[in-house]
DNA sequence: ATGTCAAGTTAGCATGTGCTAAAAATATTA
DNA sequence: TAATATTTTTAGCACATGCTAACTTGACAT
């Protein structure tokens, strides 16, 4: 093993903004799931009026509990509303973010379809990738796609 | 609101596999940071023959303690082996993994480069998104990856 | 050889995200 | 209305991922 040679150095050198990747890839873990549930919500209001505790369990395959759980969080962040036994409701600021997502969700399925991904894999991988997407890249996806769909 | 009519009809009409799309999503967290540390422990002992407890610290941007925690985890899983004061080192099985990972980071690299993108924000993002693509999204990316480079 | 400093470890804690089981509230239906 | 079924909540648990503070070990320089 060497001994007199700083491997900071040469870590450096080739990888100097992983730190701050991993930061930021960590920031954003947090906040993609208050993203998942701010657009589920919105989707279930467009479609019946209200999101019950039921629901979202059901989309998400997990237990009502955690749902519970989960929204308390997303309450204190200010993104919902709850009462007990009552339906949940977007906040101002949770709309605001739902109506980001579900366009950046878009963005990003329509760029993989036009990649001649199917629908299926698509429509998977958006799930994951979606939330990882700088504006920038956002940007060259949206071109891409629409390029794609006039032709 | 509609007492009559079943949400979870409509709900599965459009979202049928939103819940399986979710929970791979949660499985492929719990393997991301097991992903991205075979990979930078690789990449130290290509560099310096060994990784360290430090070297993995600042990588990451977090503390040795907690480096620690993570590598008794890789250890159960069996990827690395580690004895006290001592070095790290991949096992077979994570080496094997360390491959996969740069192979597919490096896909997904170019491929951003391709679009475009700085290799800032390229390297940004493959960060966040590298862990979430399928094999067939990773196979549209190299081929594009491929004929941008060529031409 | 020994004293100092860097590196590594351990213990104890917090938060996020999941679970089960049991209790409470609400909704449905007989 | 009363019985039953469904939904929601609560309490208590587990594990992953982070932290700090205190301790131990190892490396190096005098």
């Amino acid at each position: 093993m060497p001994k007199n040679e700083s491997p900071s150095q040469a870590i450096r050198l080739n990888e100097e903004h992983v730190a701050e990747n991993m930061t930021r890839t960590r920031e954003e873990h947090a906040t993609e799931l208050a993203e998942d549930y701010v657009e589920a919500i919105a989707d279930l209001i467009d479609e019946h009026r209200e999101a019950r505790v039921t629901d979202l369990a059901r989309l998400f395959a997990v237990t009502p509990a955690t749902v519970n759980n989960t929204i308390a969080r997303l309450q204190k962040a200010g993104l919902v509303t709850s009462e007990k036994y009552r339906s949940i409701f977007l906040t101002n600021s949770g709309r605001e973010l739902a109506e980001q997502c579900k366009a950046r969700h878009e963005t990003v399925y329509r760029f993989l379809l036009s990649l001649g991904l199917t629908h299926k894999i698509a429509s998977r991988d958006t799930e994951g990738i979606e939330h990882h997407c700088s504006p920038e890249t956002l940007r060259a996806f949206k071109k891409l796609a629409d390029e794609a769909g006039s032709s």
